[in-house]
DNA sequence: AGGAGGTTGTGTACAAGTTCACAAAGGTGG
DNA sequence: CCACCTTTGTGAACTTGTACACAACCTCCT
């Protein structure tokens, strides 16, 4: 396996698509060069860090200059594996899974959402956004047939482990989990968490400190 | 300022809400103790990572017992400022603002939705939920009528940032924002972003990487 | 009362991530 | 072709976060 990139950080790799989003939005506003100083503000960090992130994908920039924006979004877009399209499941059909379904953002980014899938009958042969819901009995084909790469879990907590485990033995390649409990998957399935409960309750310490030291 | 706490880490902050779930559990089920190996294993981290966290609270455990569960929710409920309601206003009442209306877990955890405010007069004056929807004009009033304290905003990204400004103008304590872009805030205002098809992107990362080393 | 068994709390070493600061390098204009 | 300006790429210092390992301490049993 030859590895062209020695490693990249995490913390790196989670302020990829943050750049990216700036690029893009410079490329659509015409902007040929960008130095890692305008990168750095439109993504809200700093400078030296932009350079350092750019820098593990390796070395693209024009000392003096800064960055050819096309050239640089199509590395970044690479690094992260953006080439192809990974179609999404979204399991759950239920106001976030629907929420989801209906979202353009995803189909743009290069996530087309292939499947819904759902266990209550009641939702079952609906379409939501275009996108059919059938029923989770046929998880384990839709996967194979639709070559499903992401699985979103949006379920009650109670049926998310039970459903990651189906999506993981299905083949799927990462998952992306919305309910709130942890979930555990095979070491080397990428898995991220998303809890919504959980910011808020960041945002509420803090804020709590605040009041505590305005006083 | 009578300084409890004298700083707890922010990467512990962010796991507190991931053991008071845990704590939560374990109440329901009527369990009295729990080891920090226990709480460890629900919360999928280290048990040395949980009791190093714990300890930036105070030293609420027993040596070669555990820690109360009661207390420790207590506790844990109490650093995270959830004591009181703060009721949170969502901006932006689309997709993603209707179905986040509708969750319950919100005002189960603390933060009732007091209100739904959008710019459409298409959508003004419907209920979701049994929550209003206001025109945009009234976001002062309604931070200040309704002791609003977090602003959630789920608007369009072009939208965000003069949405924030308005929210942080009219008084409100920290902000959670799902449009993908990058919003700045003065200093002492906490900001989360949550953005969904970085989410993607990340994972995709991943799980290129994991399909390069295979082949 | 004293010892055995078990679990916390934390000092310390280590790893990861961030920031600084500057040499190296490209561009430009004379 | 050279001096000057600008901005990158990166070593090194520093900060933050994680993991280890064990003394301190509690409970229970004999
Ligand atoms: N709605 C929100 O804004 C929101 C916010 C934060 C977190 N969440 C979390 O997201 C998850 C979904 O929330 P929701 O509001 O959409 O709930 P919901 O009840 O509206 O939808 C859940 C859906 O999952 C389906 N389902 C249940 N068990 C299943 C299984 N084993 N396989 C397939 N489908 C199954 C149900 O039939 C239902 O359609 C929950 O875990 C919730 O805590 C939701
Ligand atoms: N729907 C999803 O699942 C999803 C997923 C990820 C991110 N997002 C992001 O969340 C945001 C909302 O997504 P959505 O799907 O709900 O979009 P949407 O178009 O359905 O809803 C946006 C709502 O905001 C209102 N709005 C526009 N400008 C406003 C303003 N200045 N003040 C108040 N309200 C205003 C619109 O009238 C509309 O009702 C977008 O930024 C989107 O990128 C959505």
């Amino acid at each position: 396996m030859a590895r062209r990139t020695p490693t990249i950080p995490e913390a790196t790799v989670a302020r990829l698509p943050i750049y990216r989003r700036a690029l893009v939005e410079l490329d659509e506003s015409s902007a040929i060069n960008v130095s890692s100083e305008r990168l750095a503000e439109m993504s809200g960090v700093n400078a030296a860090k932009v350079r350092k992130d750019l820098s593990y994908l390796g070395s693209y920039g024009t000392r003096g200059v800064g960055y050819d924006v096309d050239y640089l979004l199509f590395q970044v877009s690479r690094a992260l594996g953006l080439n192809n399209d990974w179609p999404v499941a979204i399991v759950g059909s239920g106001n976030l899974g629907q929420a989801l379904a209906n979202y353009r953002g995803f189909t743009q980014r290069g996530f087309p959402v292939a499947a819904l899938i759902d266990v209550d009958d009641k939702k079952v042969g609906a379409t939501v956004h275009g996108i059919e819901v059938h029923h989770v009995d046929r998880l384990e084909d839709l996967v194979a047939e639709l070559g499903i790469a992401i699985g979103i879990i949006a379920t009650p907590a109670g049926a998310a482990q039970a459903v990651a485990d189906r999506l993981v033995e299905a083949g799927i390649q990462s998952v992306l989990n919305f309910a709130p409990v942890v979930i555990s998957v095979p070491d080397g399935v990428p898995l991220r968490q998303v809890d919504l409960a959980t910011e808020l309750q960041i945002l509420s310490f803090y804020q709590q400190r605040n009041a505590a030291s305005d006083r």
